[in-house]
RNA sequence: GUGGCUGUAGCUCAGUGGUAGAGUCCCGGAUUGUGAUUCCGGUUGUCGUGGGUUCGAUCCCCAUCAGCCACCCCA
């Protein structure tokens, strides 16, 4: 007989206590920052039915043409899918439960979003995001708070090196008339097209002009230009939002060549990059889907978000030297003999009453053995009890993260002098 | 999904066609109840998995799985 291991599903990790700390730190950073700027939480299944994302993402993307986890619910035969992003889920919640009913709505979300890519560092089958949406708000200014707002949590989070960069996709109209001539210039330069852009010709001709093919360069410098075919209502949201920008002194770049891999976006979109990452430079991107409401069956609604990649964000803070300090127990617990071990039950629990993260020795070891595993826990005290102290109803405290003596206290002050110490 | 590199003790890695080592970690000891230093001793492995070649493979070949890098794509 055979007992095969089994791995973990390719691309989905384990997050072990070793690492724990780093997340615990950005989760509650993350709260308090939302928070700051009125945001609230909601949180959606994992799970949805397949149509909510063909529908929204756009079904000739990426994503939905080969990313999906989709699966048929045996029992009933319905078509489900792990959702692969979270403003899809987020749009439907807000319109099954009419949430825009008592006005524009501040929302984020956080968790584990599933794509069948191919696994890399930085880009995973099973990755966390915290996303961010703000619904009902039409002009540039809830734009910008967005964008202030990451500027913001990059500074708590002591990320330095990251880049802003925006650009406008221009309303519906616009972005189909550029399509058009965009689609009309492209055919005449059939002969010089990539498999890739060939495929995407009349699919999804924006994503052309994103290529990194060297030979597709000059083509794509010759392409008419989506800022040339703008409406002046995008026009004048985009200029507002870039003197907001400025003024609120939020370095950025204009790249005309920003593509959304979602087809939902309109109008504004932005991008944060970092060169520390690899090929998965994009630590967090969002932008502006006025169409995405009502595309999914509610009362038209502009609305505005970005997602952020938490495991990429998290790669960027260490990147960027930040370490956050392992939490460690106040005191670890050491008995040995009959009487001392009741005793030193009694004593761990007065000490996590009195507030102190405490440790009870469990399982068998000498004084030394015991100390040895005080020592690695990282306790900064030692609380030692024989059946001598016991007897006294008394512990003998060592320090053990100073050169500072042993002393032996009674019970009932314990709490207080470890606290103080 | 495509291409390339990698896969040996918990961790970091060495190594050879004849069934494997180092450092670290862990455990025990250096007087009776005291850590981290030092000294002594000890355990640790389906050599990723499955086939093939061979008298014999961890080392050669094939497949597969996983990780990394690039492409692709994206957070």
């Amino acid at each position: 007989m055979t007992t095969r291991t089994i791995q973990a599903i390719r691309g989905m990790n384990d997050i072990l206590p070793d690492q724990i700390h780093l997340w615990e730190f950005f989760e509650q950073t993350v709260r308090d920052w939302m928070a700051a700027y009125g945001y609230r939480n909601i949180r959606m299944p994992i799970v949805e039915q397949t149509d909510l994302f063909v529908r929204s993402i756009g079904a000739v993307t990426d994503i939905v043409e080969k990313e999906m986890y989709s699966f048929l619910d045996s029992l009933n035969g319905d078509s489900l899918t792990l959702r692969p992003e979270g403003t899809a889920s987020c749009v439907r919640a807000v319109l099954e439960h009419n949430l825009l009913y008592a006005g524009p709505q501040r929302l984020y979300y956080s968790g584990p979003m599933f794509r069948h890519e191919r696994p890399q560092k930085g880009r995973y089958r099973q990755f966390s995001q915290v996303g961010v949406e703000a619904l009902g708000f039409a002009g540039p200014d809830i734009d910008a708070e967005l964008i202030v707002m990451c500027a913001e949590l990059w500074k708590k989070l002591g990320i330095f090196d990251v880049r802003l960069e925006i650009g406008t996709l221009g309303s519906a109209a616009s972005r189909s008339l550029h399509r058009t001539r965009l689609i009309a210039y492209l055919e005449q330069h059939l002969g010089k097209l990539d498999d890739d852009a060939g495929r995407r010709l009349h699919s999804n001709p924006l994503r052309i002009l994103d290529s990194k093919n060297p030979e597709m360069r000059e083509i794509i410098e010759g392409a008419p230009r989506l800022l040339d075919d703008l409406d002046e209502d995008s026009l004048a949201h985009f200029e507002e939002l870039q003197r907001i920008l400025r003024d609120q002194e939020i370095d950025f770049d204009i790249n005309p060549r920003l593509v959304r891999g979602l087809d939902y976006y309109n109008r504004t979109v932005f991008e944060w990059v970092t060169g520390k990452l690899g090929a998965q430079g994009t630590v967090c991107a969002g932008g502006r889907y006025d169409g995405l409401v009502e595309q999914i069956g509610g009362k038209p609604s502009p609305a505005c978000g970005f997602a952020m990649g938490v495991e990429r964000v998290l790669a960027l803070m260490v990147e960027c030297g930040g370490e956050i300090a392992h939490p460690v127990p106040d005191a670890y617990v050491i008995h040995q003999g009959e009487l001392a071990d009741g005793f030193a039950w009694k004593t761990a629990r007065h000490l996590r009453d009195g507030g102190l993260k405490t440790i009870l020795h469990c399982g068998n070891g000498g004084f030394k053995a015991q100390m040895k595993k005080a020592d690695a826990s990282g306790a900064r005290f030692a609380v030692i009890i024989g059946d001598d102290e016991a007897q006294a109803g008394e512990i003998s405290i060592k320090p053990l993260r100073e050169a500072a003596a042993q002393v032996r206290v009674g019970l009932a002050e314990a709490a207080d002098l470890l606290k103080r110490a």
